[in-house]
RNA sequence: GAGGGUGUAGCGAAGCUGGUUAUCGCGACGGCCUGUCACGCCGUAGAUCGCGGGUUCGAGUCCCGUCACUCUCGCCA
């Protein structure tokens, strides 16, 4: 087709440019007919030019005009002027300037569209997702698409310069369940064989570091065939490191000096030199999660000792009981009143994470705890009030169960009270690690222990005697990033001796037959000279959704899927035709189809 | 597997303790308008109120079931 091409882009144009014969390729994002005068905004990736047709120009130029619609994509040549200074837009880049036009083609039309293209549509997920292809044309999803490239550019430059060589795995690979469901593709020429698409490429990237690639990363798409979360898509994308060599905080370091390089570059913001470090049980204890959001404080206050000191008895049922008890402070807020109702919102919280109630009392203006709870506490009112630095208008939360409930539950009220009393700074980007995990964690289910992060994981040196006789309290070489409350990276020291690898199988409920069956080809591979090694896997899509200042990852994910994971745009998943199926020699039950 | 929220025109929403003609904005269509920039003004069309059943003289509204979307728990190293 012959059309002609742009000599500009729609957000180029400034005031330099008046006298210039342009053509512009675009968009239609505006018309506003005047009777005798058009107003087009023009757009494309680059921003938005105004465009002008007088009653000067020509009838057919009029004509096409006239019959615009929203979302033509179209060209127009014409002649740069200035605006008359009282039609200067200052709120856009090009606004002091407008095109003047001679000739318009249509290039294509466009259905009545379901939604307008704008900067934050009103469309409701579904219909975003179902038609991507706009609302990518968006101003915010073209931001963010572009803060996705940034991102990944600067992590492949910064890695580049410092000898990492990015090495691509298959994605066709063996079935090796570590924790999620795998995806399995069958294979067309053995049949009853299948492939398996990678949850991470953990091992091979191991194997990489046997061959002596000593610094590794990729870019690497992953896939876990679970339920989907805002934060959790089926397939994710990941930068997977491998380096040989190296000790925990060596891998800490790195990270540390790579985002920093990276948010300088891509945000323009300072992150510290080094992030804070928080025991696994640390974090717990003081935020109830594993990745606590550190751009706030509210800590979480054990209370045992002032428990046994009250009058309440379920807390000292829960005492006896080996449990806990512990105390946040919500501090006094103009914008929420601590009303009957707020504070049985917060309950509700805590009973998600299975907390049996919430406890609660407010200081009074005389320092003296009120409501709620506050009668068993008189006796020791002055030494609560000391305890936590309660001000006046403060309200104190207390939940007692066993430790876990505790934590994680009293980490949600936590949440819940940044949330809503406005604590958080939303230009704030909070990094933090999580180190010494527990390696093992008994499944009452299947009862045996099981791997708390994954198998390859290597144990504190001060444990390895002592594995066998007391899984429970070996903490491992691992160590998690978390940013503004999202775990957006893991990883570990590896193993790389085949003995203590089948120890730790064993451990596992994997006896040896199965460990060769299954991961034969890595313990064959340490029989060659393993180097010590370790990694981490950043995730990509919850950095850039974090960065972006989002709360989905569907918001910097081109062609995301819904949390029933189907994507309603190609309507994926679907059926295949019975040819398919026998090629692959499925048979698919009747009762499923 | 479980819980919360939502479902009304192409899109986004309103619709109270059930009441007869279901409302508003955007968009679409027709008309007017030479300076707008979310242009403005006049008019028109467009809805099995997610679906099925029930209660009732009468259901968008109440009840039961079901489906879809969404957030969360479980699950996810």
């Amino acid at each position: 087709m012959e059309y002609k091409q742009r000599t500009v882009t729609c957000g180029q144009l400034r005031k330099e440019d008046v006298g210039k014969t342009v053509v512009l390729n675009g968009w239609v994002h505006r018309t506003r007919n005047h009777g005798g005068i058009h107003f087009i905004n023009l757009r494309d990736r680059y921003g938005i030019t105004q465009v002008v047709i007088s009653d000067t120009a020509k009838s057919e130029v009029i004509e096409i005009a006239a019959s615009l619609h929203a979302e033509y994509c179209i060209s127009i040549e014409g002649v740069v002027n200035a605006r008359p200074d009282t039609m200067v837009n200052k709120e856009m880049v090009t606004g002091e300037i407008e095109v003047d036009v001679s000739s318009i083609e249509v290039l294509s039309v466009c259905d009545t569209v379901p939604f307008l293209v704008d900067e934050e549509s009103d469309a409701k997920e579904e219909t975003r997702l179902r038609y991507r292809y706009l609302d990518l044309r968006s101003f915010g999803m073209q931001k963010r698409i572009k803060l996705r490239h940034d991102f990944i550019r600067a992590i492949r430059e910064f890695l580049s310069d410092r000898d990492f060589y990015e090495i691509e795995t298959p994605t066709l690979i063996k079935s090796t369940p570590e924790g999620a469901r795998d995806f399995l593709v069958p294979s067309r020429l053995y049949a009853g064989k299948f492939y398996a698409l990678p949850q991470s490429p953990q091992l091979m990237k191991q194997i990489l570091m046997v061959s002596g690639f000593d610094k590794y990363f990729q870019i690497a798409r992953c896939y876990r065939d679970e339920d989907a979360r805002g934060d959790r898509q089926l397939e994710f994308t990941q930068l997977d490191m491998e380096l040989s060599f190296v000790k925990r905080d060596d891998v800490l370091l790195i990270i540390e000096e790579l985002f920093h390089h990276v948010f300088k570059k891509v945000m323009n913001y300072e992150t510290p030199e080094h992030f804070t470090r928080l025991s696994w049980h640390e974090a717990m204890n003081t935020y109830g999660v594993d990745k606590p959001d550190l751009r706030y404080d509210l800590p979480l206050l054990d209370f045992d000792e002032l428990a046994h000191q009250s009058t309440f008895s379920t807390f000292k049922d829960v005492l006896g009981n080996g449990g806990c008890v512990k105390v946040i402070k919500a501090p006094h807020s103009d914008e929420v009143a601590f009303s009957r109702k707020y504070i049985t919102s917060l309950e509700e919280a805590a009973k998600i994470y299975k907390a049996k109630g919430l406890a609660w009392a407010k200081v009074n203006d005389n320092g003296e705890l009120e409501g709620g709870i506050s009668k068993f506490l008189t006796e020791i009112n002055d030494k609560v009030i000391t305890y936590t630095q309660a001000n006046p208008g403060d309200m104190l939360l207390f939940v007692a169960d066993n430790w876990k409930t505790t934590c994680s539950s009293l980490g949600a009220v936590r949440v819940k009270i940044a949330k809503d009393l406005g604590l958080i700074d939303p230009s704030k980007f909070a990094f933090c690690w999580i180190i010494d995990f527990p390696l093992f964690e008994y499944n009452e289910d299947r009862g045996h222990w099981e791997a708390a992060h994954h198998m390859f994981s290597m144990p504190q040196t001060q444990y390895i005697d002592t594995l066998e006789s007391n899984p429970g309290e070996v903490k491992g070489d691992l160590y998690d990033l978390v940013l503004n409350g999202y775990e957006v990276a893991s990883g570990s020291i590896r193993i790389h001796d085949i003995e203590l690898q089948k120890r730790v199988f064993r451990i596992c409920n994997i006896p040896d037959e199965e460990s060769q069956d299954r991961f034969g080809f890595l313990l064959n591979a340490f029989k060659y000279g393993p180097p010590p090694h370790g990694g981490i896997a950043p995730g990509i899509d919850r950095m850039v959704m974090i960065m972006a200042g989002e709360t989905s990852i569907k918001e910097v994910i081109a062609f995301p899927k819904n949390t029933a994971a189907i994507s309603p745009m190609d309507d994926s998943p679907s059926y295949v035709d019975s040819a398919q199926l026998d090629e692959l020699h499925l048979i698919i039950k009747e009762d499923k189809k």
